[in-house]
DNA sequence: CTTTCGATATTCT
DNA sequence: GAATATCGAAAGC
């Protein structure tokens, strides 16, 4: 069942993305543990690519929750965000990290033989090409339904918790884990990038969390 | 160790 | 024309 994990979902990114921490998203023969996430909200967040309203590229960010939103970045690379919060808010998280826990072989084979484990999906550009997303097939595709490439599957034990003492406390709770680490968005420029927005989240002591590097002058 | 830079789709100025 | 939710190679300390 995967009713707790559209209680979830149905919260904005930047409240639901911690969530994602643990859970593994399986498709086209590999799995992935996710390690760290950036969360996204196009109503006040000016580091949203949906804050200056919907283009051809950002529509499925709009979407209802758990569509999979896939982008080109800097016209290279493929990244993924899980769409979270009410349909029409434009709200999401972005997989910035995971740990490729099986079809490690698939995974290679689609970044390059040179790669180390850890380095697989370490970073959002080389998560979206372990995971083979593509464009045209994944972008606005289901990761709940059971029918998309994906499907995803919360960390073990999330289901229990959900159902025993609904999805407000476990969030609550997930806000203020001291196994979960918070933080400023990497790569993310202007005041969006600092502390005004702590929506950078991850597990921390994992080697597949991606460096911290700053962009430009991001806001303290 | 750190910094620079090229590749290049999409969007905004 | 410039900037961007990036990456990795190359060059400079």
């Amino acid at each position: 069942m995967t009713g707790g994990l559209l209680a979830l979902l149905a919260e904005p990114a930047p409240v639901s993305a911690p969530a994602l921490l643990g859970a593994t998203l399986t498709g086209k023969g590999v799995t992935i543990r996710i390690t760290e996430v950036e969360a996204y909200f196009g109503p006040t967040d000016p580091g949203s690519h949906g804050h200056r309203g919907m283009t051809p590229r950002n529509r499925q960010l709009f979407g209802p929750p758990g569509t999979l939103y896939a982008y080109r970045s800097y016209g290279i690379h493929t990244c993924v965000n899980v769409v979270s919060g009410p349909e029409g808010t434009s709200s999401g998280s972005l997989l910035r990290g995971a740990e490729v826990v099986d079809g490690v072989a698939v995974a290679r084979a689609r970044r390059g033989a040179s790669v180390t484990d850890v380095q697989l999906a370490r970073g959002p550009g080389n998560l979206g090409g372990a995971i083979g997303a593509v464009l045209g097939e994944d972008d606005g595709s289901s990761v709940v339904d059971g029918r998309g490439p994906y499907v995803l599957t919360l960390a073990p034990g999330l289901e229990a918790r959900i159902a025993a003492d609904g999805p407000a406390p476990v969030l609550a709770g997930l806000a203020t884990d001291p196994g979960i680490a918070r933080g400023p968005r990497t790569g993310v420029a202007g005041i969006a990038g600092g502390t005004a927005f702590p929506w950078r989240f991850w597990l921390p002591g994992e080697p597949t969390v991606s460096a911290y590097r700053r962009h430009k002058a991001a806001v303290d």
